[in-house]
DNA sequence: GTCCAGGCGGAAG
DNA sequence: CTTCCGCATGGA
């Protein structure tokens, strides 16, 4: 039995559901009094309660989880800011999503992810990316729970087309073999760690798989370029609906947001995100 | 049955 | 350069 580690951390600017659910991230359950979160090999436990959040791991982990919920940063900056920029959709969206964080995710796991995620629905992308660990991911325990870590390349090399199309993936089944092909041959993609946002992109896009939003998405969660903004269907909506926008090309709606608000909006978009899906599933 | 989901690749204009 | 079309799957 190794031993646990639990970091406290203020609630005001952290809302775990809220963040678990604002569409970054796929591998979470509920338990107990908040979720158990799944991130590369590594599981933690977290929640809030009364003014505080919570995130229980094994002690070895500890600072692996303080920087993935990105706790060092200051959260009241960005959301002043977001409220300063005195845009009445983003003002209700900032307050609706007070506590949501950008995780740093693992950079791998998260390309992966959402190149999963095109044209697709979130219950459906955690399920088929549970099945992924499940069938390749090491399996590992926590809490007294199994759970599987998310697959090394070298696992999802070793599987062919059919293989992914059975778990769902459809005709997304070739770009994720493929992908894990590549790395194995040596694509590093960590590489990329310190271009720009717009070199970053032309190298993500190169991915076979990978275009202009998911390559957005993997900027901003992977690689932290705040500057990015994912415009899916979603977004777009509050483009037209809320900004009165008329663009329709979704790379030049993405430039304007990227523009308009320079490194806070990935952030922004984030809250806009969240407001605008929570509003549509009531 | 139709429509849609954190879209992309490839062909055509 | 931009626009259009086919694509897998499952839930509403």
């Amino acid at each position: 039995m190794s031993e646990i580690a639990i970091i406290k951390f203020e609630s005001q600017y952290f809302s775990v559901k809220d963040t678990l659910e604002c569409g970054q991230v796929f591998r979470f359950l509920p338990y107990k009094k908040g979720f158990k979160v799944y991130s590369a090999d590594k599981c933690c436990y977290c929640y809030n309660e009364g003014d505080f959040a919570f995130i229980e791991c094994e002690k070895q982990d500890e600072q692996y989880f303080y920087n993935y919920f990105d706790l060092s940063r200051d959260y009241s900056k960005i959301y002043n800011s977001a409220i300063e920029e005195n845009v009445d959709i983003l003002t209700i969206s900032a307050k609706a999503g007070k506590g949501i964080r950008i995780l740093n995710q693992d950079l791998t796991e998260t390309l992966f992810s959402f190149i999963v995620s095109q044209n697709n629905n979130i219950p459906r992308i955690k399920g088929i990316i549970e099945k992924m660990c499940v069938a390749l991911g090491e399996r590992k325990e926590f809490l007294g729970e199994d759970y599987f870590s998310f697959p090394t390349a070298k696992k999802m090399a070793e599987r062919g087309e059919e293989f992914y199309k059975s778990i769902g993936l459809g005709y997304r089944a070739e770009y994720i073999r493929r992908l894990a092909v590549e790395i194995e041959k040596g694509l590093d993609i960590f590489e990329w760690k310190n271009l720009s946002t717009k070199e970053l992109n032309k190298k993500l896009v190169s991915i076979y798989g990978v275009g202009k939003k998911v390559a957005d998405c993997v900027s901003l969660f992977g690689y932290r370029k705040s500057d990015a903004f994912p415009v899916d269907t979603w977004i777009e909506k509050v483009y037209r609906e809320d900004f009165k926008g008329t663009i329709i090309n979704r790379e030049k709606i993405a430039e304007y947001f990227s523009n308009k608000f320079l490194d806070n909006a990935g952030y922004y978009q984030q809250y806009l995100f969240f407001y605008k899906r929570s509003k549509e599933k009531e």
